[in-house]
RNA sequence: GCGCCCUUCGUCUAGCGGUCUAGGACGUUGCCCUUUCACGGCAAAAACACGGGUUCGAGUCCCGUAGGGCGCGCCA
């Protein structure tokens, strides 16, 4: 394949949620594997509600999923661009000035649906004589623009969808200019995707209908189309869409949850495909499982137990080089021995924290058995200690106590830990040390 | 209301007319390991939405029903 261009163009107007990190690296994914181009593209044309804080939090939520992109640019900026494309489509006699107000259409498209109709524009204005449009620019009516579609279906061959087809008929013109001439999403992205030679379209399914109207766009102006994929959108695990639920499943959420971002990026990227959902830790790894035929036409359900779960998996196979930083941060020392010690037993690295105490104290011991803990207690060997003073320790205590199984053990593990679940006590206990150790056992916080 | 798309274990899916007594992964349950919890290993339970048709034969093709997603903006 040659260098393909792709394109991610959020509108800065809220937080990316996970189904945009999916469209974002499927984007920037097949870019990179294909050695191609990623742009970011801000489609930040509606002035209203586009924020420039936004467009920060979506650069920051693509670093942090560790996408960089190659080419960032914003729509606010290349307006020239568009007024030169919107000449040329009324050049070719595409482009219409309409007149109606909007709650003019409004009543028409009510009136349409109640009686069982497409609620579609009936092109009143494309009657209209020069003298008509000569009057009401009179009056002060400022005209807006809508592009005359062709009546006819528009057939691509979908990368994701295989062949598909959108009739255009029962569609409205769309409007590309307003009165106040600024421009409506589908003309700078078309301008954008031929000014930019985008090659690859890379979209959620919401799209499709935009596609067949986008591509009478770039036929119009004599472009050559791009490929398009519409992956497949993501629902709650309850089946709801995702935008209603995005607080909670934005990407800011996620990291301030503490997860992994190639967690998060697995399960987005993998989730609804044929392949299985499994933790990958580097990106172009991931980049080689993308393939756009084997995503599944039908919405998928994405799950945040399964992220969770997904999380634990990355973090247990985390080397301590990865870690060592943001444990630090963290306020936890020990090295690797800790490291490798706890890292099973975690979900997200900053559960780390808690087992700190554990080996370098403050800690209030559990005392359950006080005669088992004091015997524990005077069979305690000297140190050095390492791996398989446990065993021998615990032998002993098994001797003079009598005692074994969990009823050996659990006591042992609350008197040194403070709870009932934890990382492999032969590990932790040379980490603890025989004075902390000690003291515990006799029911000190150490 | 109209249009497009979809419907296989709890979840994500494999399956493109016979090789399906339907395969895998995650989750679940059980067992093993660790003389503890967890980690790890092994094993098991678990699905073709429903109804017609085509065919010697249908999870696979056709029609219908039900359910779901998306679209029908001077939002993107």
């Amino acid at each position: 394949m040659t260098r393909p261009i792709v394109r991610f163009a959020p509108s800065p107007t809220g937080l990316l949620h996970i189904g945009n990190a999916r469209t974002a690296l499927l984007n920037a994914l097949f870019a990179r594997r294909e050695g191609g181009t990623f742009i970011l593209r801000f489609d930040d044309t509606d002035t209203e509600r586009s924020k420039p804080e936004f467009a920060a939090a979506i650069a920051e939520d693509l670093a942090w999923l560790g996408i960089v992109p190659d080419v960032v640019v914003h729509q606010s900026a290349r307006v020239d661009l568009y007024a030169a494309v919107a000449e040329r489509l009324k050049a070719v006699g595409r482009l219409y000035a309409c007149y109606e107000t909007p709650d003019e259409l409004e009543r028409r498209r009510r009136l349409q649906l109640g009686r069982g109709l497409p609620p579609i524009y009936d092109r009143a204005a494309l009657a209209l004589t020069d003298e008509d449009r000569a009057r009401l620019e009179g009056e002060g009516r400022r005209p807006h623009w809508r592009f005359r579609l062709e009546h006819r279906v528009v057939a691509w061959t979908d990368l994701v969808r295989g062949d598909s087809h959108v009739d255009c008929t029962s569609l409205s013109d769309p409007v590309l200019v307003r009165e106040d001439g600024t421009y409506l999403y589908t003309l700078p992205s078309v301008a954008d995707d031929v000014d930019l030679t985008v090659t690859h379209v890379i979209r959620g399914e919401d799209h499709v209908t935009n596609t067949a109207v986008q591509m009478q766009i770039f036929e119009a102006l004599g472009a050559a189309v791009p490929a398009f994929a519409h992956h497949n959108l993501l629902t709650t695990a309850s089946g709801e869409s995702l935008s209603k639920r995005l607080r909670h499943l934005s990407l800011k959420s996620l990291r301030e949850a503490g997860l992994e971002p190639g967690a998060v990026a697995s399960l987005a990227v993998l989730v609804g495909t044929a392949e299985t959902v499994r933790p990958v830790a580097r990106l172009d790894e991931l980049a080689g499982l993308v393939d756009f035929a084997h995503i599944s036409r039908s919405p998928a359900k994405f799950d945040e137990g399964e992220l969770n779960h997904l999380n634990a998996k990355f973090v247990h196979a985390m080397s301590y080089d990865g870690v060592r930083e943001r444990l630090a941060a963290l306020g936890v020392g020990g090295g690797e021995a800790f490291w490798q010690a706890i890292r099973t037993n975690l979900t997200k690295v900053a559960d780390a924290a808690a087992w700190w105490p554990v080996v370098h104290g403050p800690l209030t011991p559990v005392i359950t058995d006080a005669a088992l803990v004091g015997a524990a207690a005077e069979a305690l060997p000297g140190e050095p200690w390492d791996g398989s003073t446990w065993k021998t320790w615990t032998d002993t205590v098994k001797g003079r106590t009598g005692a074994k199984g969990r009823a050996l053990f659990m006591p042992l593990r609350l008197a040194l830990t403070g709870v009932d679940h934890g990382p492999e006590l032969a590990a932790l206990m040379p980490l603890i040390g025989r004075d902390r150790t000690s003291r515990r056992l006799r029911g000190e916080t150490a």
